[in-house]
DNA sequence: TGCCCCTATATTGCATACAATCTAAGAGAT
DNA sequence: ATCTCTTAGATTGTATGCAATATAGGGGCA
């Protein structure tokens, strides 16, 4: 993730971070939480004020969620928090699958010995992290981000890795997670290992099948979980009219 | 969608669109049209003064040319127009070709009569438009991603629809249709004829092939045409200037 | 002469003030 | 009572000033 850079050698001038990115991330974090509810507008002075700096930062934080796909921003009306529908879930796990298996194959072309045995350690260490109670959501869910991460680089397209990445990095996937069944865990283990031997083997065709399937078996964990009408603006060529969308709120209905 | 009731004749204020977004679609359209060389930097300050605007709307419009794609830009050190290599439009339209064949796939399965019918409307003004020295170059790109945004449509995926069209909409892509040659365009026209065929017989994999071999015959163009290293490499041996060497200006009186 | 540190300047990042616009509530007329 | 218009409040959009930081050039020292 970050490139170590030590270049200079005085001391450390790559220090704070921007108030900016500070808000940005706290925002996500918070949004991709659940501590907002679907819906829910977002204006600049209340954030400015508990987050204790000024509203330019703020706004800037506010354009880039929206530029993700975790709010929606009309000229004058705000930020409100964007909801999903199970349509919304089902199109982006097809696209994570038409993406992503397209990607794995790739990566049985290209992978050497080297990135197999990394893909193989991370998935070992994935299975012991994940104990009969899979405790360490957090660290497991970042494992998984990291293994299709990965497998995205191996292919070779920069382009596909982004956009994948994207994808993943979606508000709703980070509690998608806390859904996990331990059967889903161990399928999704099983398939991670049947990846690295078709990768391994070179066999893209393998690995494409495998990846969809994989992807595609997340799907139905959000079958029907959530529900919100349309958050239809896409924020690229927006010239949003008014959105009066009243989400439904969502409901924290893990098992 | 334009809802300007004017009351009372008051003077118009040149439009209703805010500053940043006047600033944004400007400086979009200049560097698509290369106004800009390749690794030129940015101020917000000259911007601001060339724009008869603040600072502010300025950076929002950077911000969001940034998340586009348009341009790079660092911390503390401004925007730099953004590049691209040989490697990143290989990457480009294979991802294209990935996902608009799949949409295309989909579009045979999804459409009605009614959408066929407006389809090969479009095709043939696209034709009769295409005179043998094809000269409205803007009209014509405009109805070709009319009619890729419809095939998208018809995907009935709005995430992937969504990721084609920003694919599509990337910066070099602009100036990519001055460099059609007659033979790109009969060919081109060839394809649209062909899908829409495959769409209305709700062949899906004939579709998805036609759509295919159409977005990677667009690659040949770009060949080698375009070179640019990654704007973000450090410049280590440091000779006191800019480093232009690596990076090609486009010219555009090259024709 | 060459390297390093230090200072000067330009530019970005942030805060605050003001203007434009939207939202909502209330008064008055029919 | 209901509808419309007006008006006040709140919120976003923009401008400007100040602080933080990076870049460039000069002076001191080996």
């Amino acid at each position: 993730m970050k490139l170590a850079d030590e270049k200079t050698t005085r001391d450390a001038p790559r220090g704070r971070k921007t108030a900016s990115l500070r808000v940005y991330e706290t925002l996500r974090d918070d949004i991709a939480g659940g501590q907002y509810s679907v819906g829910e507008r977002l204006t600049e002075g209340a954030l400015a004020d508990a987050l204790k700096v000024s509203r330019t930062p703020v706004r800037e934080a506010l354009r880039r969620l929206a530029s993700e796909g975790f709010v929606t921003l009309s000229p004058h009306a705000g930020a409100l928090v964007k909801g999903w529908s199970a349509q919304d879930a089902r199109d982006v796990f097809e696209t994570r699958a038409i993406i992503e298996s397209e990607a794995a194959a790739r990566a049985a072309r290209n992978a050497t010995a080297r990135d197999v045995e990394e893909l193989d350690a991370l998935a070992r260490r994935m299975e012991q992290a994940a104990g009969a109670p899979l405790r360490d959501v957090a660290g497991y869910s970042e494992m998984n981000r990291d293994f299709h991460a990965r497998i995205l680089r191996l292919s070779g397209n920069q382009r596909l890795e982004e956009i994948a990445l994207n994808l993943m990095d979606l508000g709703f996937l980070v509690r998608s997670y806390r859904l996990f069944e331990q059967e889903d865990v161990e399928r999704s283990l099983s398939d991670h290992r049947q990846l690295v031997k078709a990768i391994g083997a070179g066999e893209a065709a393998w690995a494409g099948a495998v990846m969809r399937a994989h992807v595609l078996a997340t799907t139905r964990i959000f079958k029907g979980t959530h529900d919100a009408p349309d958050p239809h603006e896409s924020a690229s060529h927006g010239k949003a009219g008014r959105d009066t969308s009243n989400n439904v709120s969502l409901k924290d209905n893990d098992r």
